[in-house]
RNA sequence: UGGGGCGUAGCCAAGCGGUAAGGCAACGGUUUUUGGUACCGUCAUGCGCUGGUUCGAAUCCAGCCGCCCCAG
């Protein structure tokens, strides 16, 4: 195959002769899906024939993807991504795709037998994420680089990858199902809402959809685990990832400001009513709906974030009652609902439950006002589990009687 | 230098003789593959200062200091 000589260099190449371990599987008390093993990754009646593409970052979860993958019998290709600096992030736990989330990555592609690759995306990574990630918060919104890494680096870039390395299909660790219905490949919520990566990957497009796989949409986070410490698998206890990746302590402000230097220009907290009530320390350190840091005391009531003002350097703030939100209009609005009409449910922030609203065009209106709604974030929508698609938040409308 | 009022944590503030409420802010934690929210916890051996009365004073008394208002 040309994939040996055209990747070769990057990374190491290892047949998938020795598949001891995954016989495991077979016994594995801890799974009651092994007796649909077969349907994970949707490929039809002979799987063994296929090839399966996964992409590693270096967790439990895809790892146990890669698993489950080697396992059908399908030719099974590890796939991992450098994304950014990984002398930053050697042995920082809840990490991915740099430093050791790598080696642990090649350390399971070897434990299965199966073949790996590491690619080195790190240029395309930081102008594709990382620097839209400061451009949108230097321009008064909140973004969610999540989602712009899944919409390029892994749908797009590592897409085209797998189809280059002729897989019949890319199988990654999200937490989210793919249902086969009448008219194609649909998006569902995963099993366990407390995992439901949905919000994520909203921006999926159809014909992604149809190419991509998610396993463990149908599992429990304990079952993966469970897999992973029965295979004995070295990531089988390590921490979930959370913050965001590219960001060491949480202090996204830092990375901005190492991108965009010019991210540090104060200003004015001034009151919905007009009050100036303080000054604050750059517009990067707010986001709508937020409470804490702007250090005004003295006030029988807190205060929030209610709107960022680039163009005057101002945070407006307000009472939680000036957070309402009737209604968002929204923008680059992905639909994978086919044609459905009428009532749905939406969501404006990863960990929430879905809420009532309609879509009036580009206008998503929320039957009960909503609270803390920022620019620069998404609004998942769905047709009970279904994932219909989303958009993202480009302005919202104020349901606050004292305010609009 | 006549009269009146007030000084309690970073801010607002209750208490009016019995051993310092509460809110905001801050800080810490929980939750969370975005930001944020929410929730939990911490935060005045001391009430402008100095004396006095009292078993006991933030609370009563005296003096001093500092603000504010009215009048001149």
């Amino acid at each position: 195959m040309a994939v040996g000589a055209r990747f070769g260099g990057l990374a190491g190449w290892r047949h998938g002769r020795d598949i001891h371990g995954i016989a495991a599987l077979a016994h594995c008390a801890a799974c009651p899906y092994m007796a649909r093993m077969d349907d994970l990754f949707q490929l039809g009646s002979a799987p063994g024939g296929k090839r399966i593409v996964v992409a590693m970052s270096g967790g439990v979860d895809s790892s146990v993807v890669a698993a489950l993958a080697a396992r059908t019998g399908a030719e099974t290709i590890g796939v991992t991504l450098q994304l950014y600096d990984h002398g930053a992030a050697v042995g920082r736990t809840g990490s991915c795709c740099a430093g050791q989330d790598i080696r642990d990555a090649r350390a399971v592609a070897d434990k299965l037998g199966i073949a790996h690759y590491v690619f080195d995306y790190e240029s395309r990574f930081r102008e594709s994420v990382m620097e839209g990630f400061a451009d949108e918060y230097l321009a008064g919104r909140t973004p969610i680089p999540c989602v712009r890494c899944n919409m390029g680096v892994k749908f797009t870039d590592l897409f085209a990858l797998a189809r280059d390395l002729g897989a019949d299909c890319l199988a990654t660790g999200h937490y989210i199902r793919r249902v086969l219905g009448a008219d194609g490949a649909q998006l569902h919520r995963a099993i366990d809402p407390a995992r439901d990566q949905s919000y994520f990957l909203f921006a999926t497009t159809q014909a992604q959809l149809d190419f991509l796989r998610f396993p463990l949409g149908g599992m429990e986070k304990p079952a993966v685990r469970a897999i992973a410490a029965e295979l004995g698998l070295g990531v089988a206890m390590k921490p979930d990832s959370q913050d965001i990746c590219f960001v060491p302590n949480g202090d996204y402000a830092a990375i901005v400001r190492k991108i965009r230097p010019e991210a540090d220009d104060r200003g004015e907290i001034v009151h919905v009513d007009g009050r100036v009530l303080g000054a604050h320390k750059g517009l990067i350190h707010y986001t709508v709906g937020q409470r804490r840091g702007l250090e005004i005391g003295g006030l029988s009531e807190p205060l929030y974030v209610v709107r960022l003002d680039p163009a005057a350097r101002r945070v407006i703030v307000g009472p939680r009652a000036a957070l309402a939100v009737g209604a968002a209009r929204l923008e680059e609005i992905n639909w994978l609902g086919g044609d459905h009409d009428g009532p749905l449910t939406a969501k404006v922030r990863s960990m929430a439950r879905p809420v009532p609203a309609r879509l009036e065009g580009m206008r998503l209106v929320f039957d009960a006002p909503e609270f803390g709604v920022a620019p620069g974030q998404a609004a998942a929508l769905y047709a009970g589990e279904r994932v219909l698609g989303g958009g993202w938040i480009a302005e919202t409308e104020s349901a606050d009687l004292a305010i609009a």
